[in-house]
DNA sequence: AATGGGACCTGCGCGC
DNA sequence: TGCGCGCAGGTCCCAT
């Protein structure tokens, strides 16, 4: 699921639930999810802890509990998160002092949590490259200038520039107008401009929609987003370009799927 | 150094 | 209906 539209609506939401709400009990039914500390000395951490702020670093959950203290939740393709009762399908579920529960759901089991002292130490951490979001057109002109990398495996290259994911990238370049598959230095500084500004209110626009529901991605309360509506080409193989009714392709780039129009992105 | 493939997991939809 | 296959929003690791 979650690319960075995804986490931001839930970060959101975990703000207004369970700011200052203690953890007073946590169960984990699949302990290889817990990536450190040991799953008994995670329990015994989390345990008594009162939240004090919810954050996100692209795509990641970073929840203060302590100044020295952090839990770190990392969605990776298909986790997400379920405030209010405990639900069966819950892989791991912190109860609350209200009395309600945040159930961490993630089917494929693919999904990370840990307690740190400090998130700045995680390693992915470290590596990131500015967010999305945040970076200026100088600074991505100069990510792309030197690189002959795909665009579209480089705009998943969270070193480079963090948040985007599969959706969101494959969007971006449709939107620009912009061929997956060209070299990132051989962009103009037009159409470097035009990714640039798609980037910024892709984003924007898929967190006021509160992001993608694609496939197992729900908000806090379980709610669909309202993004996938919207898409234009993710998802899309076959289907008609948005721009020219010819049909969408699917290639592999990067190892990843990718529709796009072989008539409009050149 | 860059690229491609596989691994990690589960579940869904599709075609036969 | 049942089964096997391909595929899925992320990231890491290894071989070439």
């Amino acid at each position: 699921m979650p690319e960075l539209p995804e986490v931001e609506t839930i970060r959101r939401e975990l703000v207004r639930k369970i700011t200052n709400k203690k953890i007073v009990n946590f169960k984990i039914t699949k302990p290889k999810l817990i990536k450190e500390p040991s799953v008994s000395e995670f329990k015994k951490g989390v345990i008594g802890e009162r939240v004090k702020e919810v954050s996100r670093k692209a795509k990641l959950l970073t929840i203060k509990l302590k100044e020295d203290k952090f839990l770190i939740i990392h969605l990776k393709i298909a986790g997400w998160l379920l405030y209010g009762e405990e639900d069966p399908r819950a892989r791991a579920v912190f109860y609350l002092s209200d009395g309600k529960v945040l159930n961490y759901m993630d089917s494929r089991v693919l999904g990370e949590l840990r307690l740190c002292k400090n998130y700045k130490d995680l390693n992915f951490i470290k590596k990131l490259g500015p967010e999305a979001l945040d970076i200026s057109l100088s600074k991505f002109r100069e990510l792309l200038i030197s690189r002959k990398a795909k665009i579209k495996v480089l705009l998943l290259d969270q070193t480079l520039i963090s948040g985007l994911g599969n959706i969101y990238a494959q969007e971006v370049l449709f939107l620009s107008k912009i061929n997956p598959q060209r070299a990132a230095n051989s962009l103009s500084q037009k159409e470097t401009r035009l990714l640039h500004g798609k980037i910024v209110s892709i984003l924007k626009e898929a967190i006021k929609h509160k992001g993608s529901s694609v496939d197992t991605y729900r908000d806090l309360g379980g709610d669909r987003g309202g993004m996938e509506k919207r898409l234009k080409v993710y998802g899309r193989k076959d289907k008609k370009c948005y721009f020219c009714k010819r049909p969408l392709k699917k290639i592999s780039l990067g190892g990843r799927g990718n529709c796009f129009c072989p008539h409009c992105q050149k």
